[in-house]
DNA sequence: AGCCACCTACGAAGCTGATCGTATAACTGC
DNA sequence: GCAGTTATACGATCAGCTTCGTAGGTGGCT
């Protein structure tokens, strides 16, 4: 049921998919324009990519205007949730444990976010012992 | 004078580093033989992306022996860390905080697992501190 | 109608990575 | 010394991604 179980986006169709996750539905000029600097292309590379995309099933597009209208297809969550899990599996063997420490030491977390992961630890817990 | 500025292995070198990481230094057939079934290729394939990864700063090789040995020049720490950065930036903004949350909420963490996150927040807490 | 701006479609080129086949050198045992 | 085994070296192929140029359609405006 899920409608997108095998695409995974490029780190190219990532900044695309990224454009449309934040301002909603988008024509080709729109994505293209709100690229940012270092990684707008020309537009007809734009263009190109969104196509490929719809094809790979990563997003939709709305032909009935002259301009057509694409939409990301995947989810936010559930794909950055996928380049997650591939990370997890090629470097961590899993253990999400690991990179998360890794991603803690090498960065610093602002205490908010600290804060945050700690209720979420609590959520977690709370929730598996009962 | 970090001698691997910019070598990112891809996901194949990383499999293969993944083999010097743990058994150490390793001829050819050794690491070819180490790997899980499902990344093995041919031998040839193994041997050439050793060679690449030596020409490209990740490995190192000793020649003295017929069987040439080859050892990881990049550090597992460093390396998966830099890998981690990578995606922080290309699909979490930077936020560590925001990956750190979809990696939880994924996966399972063992009880263990998350008393490590949590020591390693106090540490990080009570080190920014004073 | 004619012109211009903007749009999509499509193909080509360049690059990188992955994989393998084949050629050739070196050791091992008889 | 020869055969067989095991090494390395190297080139070729294939596929996928990225990028762009160009062609052709559509709409608006005068």
């Amino acid at each position: 049921m899920t409608p997108s179980n095998r695409e995974r986006p490029t780190d190219s169709q990532l900044s695309l998919l990224s454009v449309l996750w934040s301002r909603g539905p988008s024509t080709v000029r729109e994505v293209h324009e709100a690229l940012p600097d270092d990684l707008r292309r020309g537009y007809t590379t734009t263009l190109k990519q969104l196509q490929l995309m719809v094809e790979q099933g990563l997003a939709l597009r709305d032909e009935s205007q002259r301009s057509h209208v694409y939409r990301a297809r995947v989810g936010e969550e559930e794909t950055k949730g996928r380049l997650v899990d591939e990370l997890l599996d090629k470097a961590f063997g899993g253990s999400a444990a690991k990179l998360v420490m890794r991603a803690l030491s090498g960065r610093v977390a602002s205490e908010k976010e600290l804060g945050e992961i700690r209720a979420l630890l609590d959520s977690i817990e709370g929730g598996e012992r009962g």
